[in-house]
Order: structure tokens, then sequence, then C-alpha cells
DNA sequence: CGCGGAATCTTGTCGGTGACAAGATTCCGC
DNA sequence: GCGGAATCTTGTCACCGACAAGATTCCGCG
């Protein structure tokens, strides 16, 4: 099976992304290093990307739709929905640090707006659901508040105060935006 | 002048990085760059910072301190508070940039670690003022939906439709959690 | 004043990286 | 089973970060 058409580089390219941005961030990422982890040339990234702003361009379009993914699962609760989209921040910490990075990536490219705004509308719509108001001013508050403290999660910038558990922790900071 | 030292290339250095990462991310910055932009040798970067770490290590420390400066001068109010730390962010938006991405910097550096804790505690005491009650909950909360809109306005992942004065519709987002 | 060490900057070099070009190999529709 | 298209390789170039060695300037101390 080790023939000279690998086959399945495209689908390996982006999952040995997913590793290595985990690992140590989108900047240190090396084409030539996914080629390596791939066992393919050097040059075998390029002809299915372009360059590295396409392959990162294909991994935050795959990032948005595993959160719309998430957030389909977490079903109708806005609170849970919150929870879901810090869940999916931690569980795709790669895909999570790239997507809100458009400068990493063509934020023009076609796949990537339809995908971006898949998620956006299942964000939207939990808001909506729940206030019954007018969500933008809501839907605002609710996507910034979930963004916040996985970017802070994230970051590492959290006081060990706040504990091991993400999800947990989420909960009861979004609690507060409903009281 | 154009001595052999250059006598104020520190503080040039940092702020030909601010101008850098403002324009293209943390992850396009050149030392040589910054070095010809200084009009210096290539390698002179190296001799007061050590490496690219060094350098943001450095940058980021004066981040937290500009971050610290901010929040003293928007007074003892918890609205006004929020409102400043998204000023800041898009004021200083490449020390704002490169602060909450310890992996780019040394996050064990000992004065890195004395400004964070100092602009840190300027943001829980806020809240502690605000609320009276015991801060933990509340000052995350706080910290997250201003942290998350600042992010989210920074990565131009907002739609249109929010405006174009960030400390304007931040104010709105913040009162949400009061309500 | 001036000497000598320290601070600052330069020059030169090395391995690694992204992008590109040209060529080799394999796949697949007809 | 032929021929174009898709896939991958090899080779190359400029740029970058890191390091080493040397040149220039500054400054404390006699």
């Amino acid at each position: 099976m080790a023939s000279y058409h690998h086959g399945d580089l495209r689908r390996v390219l982006l999952s040995a992304a997913a590793e290595a941005i985990a690992e140590s961030g989108p900047a240190a990422l090396s084409l030539r290093e996914l080629a390596r982890r791939a066992g393919v040339s050097h040059a075998a990234p390029a002809h299915h990307f372009g360059d590295k702003a396409g392959l990162l361009t294909a991994f935050a379009t795959q990032g948005f739709d595993l959160l719309a993914d998430a957030l389909r699962q977490a079903g109708d609760d806005l609170l849970d929905t919150g929870v879901a989209y810090v869940g999916f921040a931690v569980r795709h910490r790669a895909h999570f640090d790239v997507m809100f990075r458009p400068e990493l990536y063509r934020a023009d490219d076609p796949e990537l707006i339809a995908a971006r705004a898949r998620s956006g509308e299942l964000l939207r719509g939990g808001v909506a659901r729940h206030t019954g108001r007018e969500p933008d001013a809501d839907a605002l508050a609710a996507w910034s508040i979930v963004h916040g403290f996985a970017t802070l999660w994230l970051s590492g910038a959290l006081p060990p105060r706040v504990g091991d558990d993400p999800e947990a922790a989420a909960r009861t900071v979004i609690r507060r935006l409903f009281s």
C-alpha cells in the first residue's frame, strides 16, 4: 500500500496539522514537518493546499463544521449551547486557535464563509429561542462570554482556583448572564 | 548621531514590533525585518532580547503594564473598567494579541508574571467593589465577557451590524451582565 | 587624562522553511 | 490500452532564527 499515490494525503495532513498545532500553536506549524509526519516529500502538501494559508483555510473550514456539529448536538437549551461552545474549544483546541485568527488564512474563501455562517446561525438561533427578544445584543453578549471564557481557559491565563473542568466552570459563568 | 551605538535600540525595536504585529500578526514577525526598520544589522536585536521569544516576552510585559495603566485611568466603576479593557485591546491591538498567547513567549519570566499580576489585581478589584460578593465567579464572568468581546472584535468575526465603535458596543454588551 | 573591561553592534555562517518549477509516476475515462 | 489529468518527487532560491567571532564605543577607576 506504500504506492506512489498516497491516496488520503489531504485528510492525513489536516489531522497531522491538528496534532502539531495543538502541541505548539499555529505559528510553529511547518508544512515540511507535516510532510515528514505523513511520510511524503516536502512539496506534496502544496499540491493539495497551494500554500500554508491554503492549508489553514481548509483547517479553519473544517473547524467551523465541527463547531456546527457540536452546537447541534447540544440541543435547544441556551446554557447547554454555551457549554458546548466551550467544550468544542477545549476538545478541538487547534481548530479553535486558527478559526478566529483570519490573518493566518484566506478569510474570503467561499467554503470557509459558508461554514462560518452555518455555525453562526446555530449560535444566534439558540439565543433567539431563549430570550424571545431581538437577538442581536443578547446573542453578542452570550457569544462574548463563552468565547472569552474559552479563550482565557486555553491561554492558561485563569487562576488555578477555577478548577480543572472547563465545562463545569463555564456553566457557572454563563449562568451569571441570566441573573 | 548615526554612531556605532544606537543608544535607544531596545525601545525602537519594541515600537517597531508593535507596528509590524498590528499589521500582520505575531506569526509574521521577523527579527530581521525589525532590524531593517531600525537601521541596524540583522543580529542586533538578539543582543537585547536573546531571541524571538525574549522580544515577545518583553513586549507582553509592556502590554500588561499598559493594560494596568488603562484600567487605573478608568476609575472605580465596573462598567467603565470593562469598556477600558476593550478600549485597550483595540488601541494596543498588537500587545493584546501577544499577551494571551503564552506559547509565543516565556511565560515563566518574573517581570512578566509581576506585570500580569498587577493588571489582574485591578480587574478583580473592580468587580469586588461592584458586587460586594466573593468576587471569584463574578470576576470570571466579567473578565470573560469583555475579553471575549474584544477578541471577537479584533478577529473581525462580528457582523457589520454591531457598528464601528467598539467601546459603545462593549458598553451595551457588558450591561447585559447586570440585568 | 587614559586604560581596560563591559556593553553594544557587525559580519559571517548554518540548518530549517515556504514557494516555485520541472519532471516522474500513477490513475482513470474513453 | 491510450492519453490526459491527478498526484507526488526532486531541485532550487530567498528568507529567517540562532549562534560565533570580531569591531567599535562607552564608562568606571586610577
